[in-house]
RNA sequence: CGCGGGGUGGAGCAAUUGGUAGCUCGUCGGGCUCAUAACCCGAAGGUUGCAGGUUCAAGUCCUGUCCCCGCAA
């Protein structure tokens, strides 16, 4: 099968890799355009799906624009069988969507129609879920919202932080994508509507989710932590200096919301509006992540303080 | 050269106006205890990121260089 892959970060290259694996045909790879990334603004770093395609010969392209026509013509020139997108980053336009004659697929790291949308591991992280997974579709022009092809429902490990879920739904999404396409091929794929009434969104993160409110439950606010991570990461105030919060765990306690009921060798434990949060590593502004009770040593925190 | 913080014994931090480096934890040895992420006694461990410079004397001032991190994206 002639393929051409559509994919952006680290998620996407599983999938990628499995396709080359599987020994289909890439007749290239399109990607977003490399940016600035880290401190250095100056620089621009390729995207994860970049380098894996050009450490395998795969011609690369990074269109700006998917709907001045360009980019279609370039498709039709390269005349893939069928469009893979895996966390590509922009909405294909009808008349790519349409250009291939075995039409787009995507995989998408959720049970849809839950989690349409940008990030939705870390939100069903944040939401406490208790299972996720991925799914293959068929693309249609709305988000996310195309036919259902294939499914797999993965549990998600009560102290599994965002980059560890993502990881492995990145890997089974690479085995399930391969396998639906020996179906498509077959002929034997099945072709499920999504239930609109079901349907829920996963937005982007932004910073605006890192405060962390300790009027909320301690398993709101571990959630909040593992879903977060590692960006925008939970963060929070210890003796006035801004930390973000990388490792926790919810434990019995009672207290007044971030009232200080512990703090020594087993990191800090902060009474929350129920239970009580153990935070286990965190990183301060300008230093390394780095244990909570190496942090203590340092930085000495009263019991009994208010964060 | 986008803005900013930092590199000191294994870890996290200190070090008045420049005068041969201190604390907490850990480690090792010993003691106490039914027991301990507890306590007591003792010990080891640092040419202060690197290279130059100023000085009688630099972790502490100057120059250069490498690395780490936050903001911003």
């Amino acid at each position: 099968m002639k393929i051409l892959f559509m994919g952006t970060p680290e998620f996407a290259v599983p999938s990628l890799e499995a396709l080359i694996g599987a020994g289909h045909t890439l007749c290239g790879v399109f990607c977003q355009p490399d940016k600035p990334v880290g401190r250095h603004q100056n620089k621009l770093q390729p995207p994860p799906v970049k380098v894996c395609a050009l450490e395998h010969g795969i011609p690369v392209f990074q269109p700006v624009k998917l709907r001045d026509g360009t980019a279609l013509a370039l498709i039709r020139e390269l005349a893939p069988d069928l469009i893979v997108v895996a966390a590509y980053g922009r909405i294909l336009p009808q008349d790519i969507l349409d250009c291939p004659p075995m039409g787009c697929i995507n995989v998408h790291s959720s049970l849809l129609p839950k989690y349409r949308g940008a990030a939705p591991i870390n939100w069903a992280i944040l939401n406490g879920d208790e299972e996720t997974g991925v799914t293959i579709m068929h693309m249609a022009a709305a988000l996310d919202a195309g036919d259902v092809i294939a499914q797999t429902a993965i549990p998600i490990d009560p102290n599994e932080t965002a980059s560890d879920l993502t990881a492995r739904l990145a890997e089974r999404g690479g085995k399930l994508l391969v396998e639906t396409i020996t179906a498509l091929e077959a002929g034997t794929a099945g072709r499920t509507p999504q239930e609109e009434a079901a349907a829920t969104l996963a937005p982007m993160l932004s910073k605006d989710l890192s405060p962390m409110d300790f009027g909320k439950s301690a398993q709101a606010l571990h959630n909040q932590a593992r879903g977060l991570y590692p960006w925008p990461a939970a963060v929070t105030e210890v003796s006035g200096v801004r930390c973000k919060i990388f490792s926790t765990r919810v434990e019995k306690g009672q207290g007044e919301p971030g009232r200080v009921l512990e703090a020594g060798k087993v990191g800090l434990l902060v009474a929350c509006g129920q239970g009580a949060l153990r935070i286990l590593e965190l990183q301060p502004d300008g230093k390394k992540r780095m244990k909570a009770a190496d942090y203590l040593l340092g930085h000495p925190v009263e019991v009994g303080q208010v964060l």
